[in-house]
DNA sequence: CTGTTAGCGCATTCAC
DNA sequence: GTGAATGCGCTAACAG
């Protein structure tokens, strides 16, 4: 109020000056982790710093302390209600930890995934977490792994979600095991023939979940002919696009269709009701990973739920934990994947009504 | 490959040494925006900063240059699609300018909200990005203002989307506008009796959008009773409960129920469905955003399609303008709320199957 | 406990 | 052009 027109905002130094105290007093009553200073002084600094509206600088504490409050995010998209919800885990865990997360998106993109990797080291973030499955095959991995190895080297901490392709601390869905799980359950309720609609790049996470829908299937009798497995975009227009080919080939006594994400899945179903049929009906359909809006959609959805919060909180408590074998795996299930630097997060199999019992 | 374990990221000096020239030359090869520096020189410096995998400290240059490349991002609900999206736009669009954005969650709460403005200014970031209302009536306000102001006092350039009470560079939706071109639409399908499911904390934004279906139903003829204006959580299951509680309580000749925003909207959908009612044939139902997921319900919604991932950008780039009055209105539809200090985004009805014609 | 001083990594003025 | 030297805002020894 009293303050004219300073342009510049208030420094330690000021704060300082207006308490009549020393720099080093000053920074230790506003910052200084073993609190040894003097009541009274301590009062006038706070004081002051109210008055003058006094903000560290963090850009000029990480410099001197050396060490940054910094976590850094990537994500595939983040639009995408799957990326979001991590994101909203990571963040609300952050804040409770006093951290600030920086994010950035990759779009599916490798390259750019390194770039991105590559400028984010110079905030040089206490943590990097990097979200989403990248192609099986991909040039450039050994790049991305030099890179984050470097900076793990320099005191950084790593954590991957749902990927488990890198050695660095990880989290992980329980990809295989849900599918799996998924499809023993549908075969119970009587289906017996099966189309995949999935991610089209040879992604990882997309991998692991036919994989274990297959291995699911052929333990109890399913049939998923390989022909019957359809590639497309891991996105809601991928889905739409793969179950509409699906369908024009001919289904051909295919009963249901797994697609390998909710959002694959949620746009299966519209292709289903557009081509005339009736989903759950005519054609059954299963997603995976629970997204708020499949329980919207007609009929609900049947899908694996991915606690995708936690997962994001999961992440970070991971990548702060001392001990990386440790803490980590206390809570997680006895998942298929039990990493050596991580925890598996527990799918578990939600049975809608768009895949009915045809027993 | 030949360095060792150097546990500490490599450092101008490094670089200037490993190239045998000074630290300024260093830096101007490596930043200096003239240059002005022997190619000779610079190659070395580059081979050297390669080399050693060089990254600019950025919290360094920040102190140095007086100046950082960070955007702030504060939303309400990292995890709800209309801000995610709009948060996309923020991420794409800083990243076309080689800024970094970090993000903070407000959770809809204005306390909170002012303690994240206050902590976000530590890191001096060149933008402050607010989305999402907040109650209309709010205490904590004059404190945001001050805030916010003492920021911009600063330096920093602080844009609002779609909350046009406070006096910063502004992006608004036609809330208004969109919502009153949305009532006389559905009166011209046939529509007589409306009610309105809404968020409940008296948000500017819930009640724009009422003001302005109310203003366009008075226009045409549209009969909205208050008793019929029911208010609750601005959410998903807001939006189911609140049209719950209207059908319990009985519909008496209501034959359609705009929510607020798509999210309400679509719970409201699940709501009438589980009561046993035909969403689009029993009671016609209407949205506002126009969010993914409604295009892939049963039936799709009608609703006023905002392009939220734009409205990011175009925040972001109004932040950047030199002149704030300028360029930002440009392409500005001519709204309702051409605000003083920023531009406004267009809003189109979409008419779908949840409001079929009753002519 | 408190104040002085020396950095942190980098940009930038100033002489050369 | 290039290289010292200074300073950015702050923390962390180091002496008093």
């Amino acid at each position: 109020m009293s303050e004219p027109s300073r342009t510049t905002p208030a420094t330690l130094h000021d704060v300082a000056r207006e308490a009549g105290v020393s720099l080093a007093t000053a920074s230790r009553s506003l910052n200084g982790s073993t609190r040894r200073v003097n009541e009274e002084y301590r009062q006038r600094v706070l004081d002051a710093a109210a008055k003058l509206n006094y903000t560290p600088n963090l850009s000029a504490q990480a410099v001197a302390r050396g060490t940054t409050t910094t976590v850094a995010l990537l994500v595939a998209d983040i639009a995408d209600p799957y990326f979001s919800s991590i994101a909203a885990g990571v963040v609300a865990e952050a804040d409770a930890e006093h951290l600030i997360v920086t994010m950035a998106a990759t779009e599916r993109d490798p390259e750019r995934e390194l770039e991105l990797v590559r400028q984010l080291r110079g905030q040089r973030p206490r943590v990097m977490i990097l979200a989403g499955s990248r192609p099986t095959v991909d040039r450039t991995e050994g790049a991305l792994a030099d890179e984050l190895a470097a900076y793990e080297a320099s005191g950084g901490r790593v954590v991957l979600i749902s990927r488990n392709e890198l050695d660095f601390r990880t989290v992980l869905l329980e990809n295989r095991g849900g599918a799996e799980r998924l499809a023993r359950e549908l075969v119970g309720l009587g289906y017996r023939r099966f189309a995949v609609v999935t991610g089209g790049e040879g992604l990882r996470t997309a991998a692991d979940r036919l994989e274990g829908f297959r291995a699911g299937l052929a333990a109890v009798g399913g049939r998923l002919d390989d022909a019957d497995v359809v590639r497309s975009a891991f996105t809601r227009d991928g889905g739409y696009d793969g179950a509409r080919r699906l369908i024009e080939r001919g289904l051909d006594g295919i009963e249901l269709v797994f697609a390998t994400n909710d959002v694959m899945a949620v746009g299966a179903l519209s292709a289903i009701r557009d081509a005339g049929l009736t989903p759950g009906r005519d054609l059954a359909i299963a997603g995976f990973d629970d997204i708020p809006t499949v329980q919207d959609v007609t009929p609900p959805l049947t899908t694996v739920r991915v606690p995708l919060e936690e997962l994001g909180r999961r992440a970070l408590r991971l990548a702060l934990a001392e001990d990386a074998d440790a803490g980590a795996d206390a809570d997680a299930t006895a998942g298929e994947t039990a990493h050596p630097r991580g925890g598996s997060v527990e799918a578990e199999v939600v049975l809608r009504a768009s895949t009915p019992g045809i027993g």
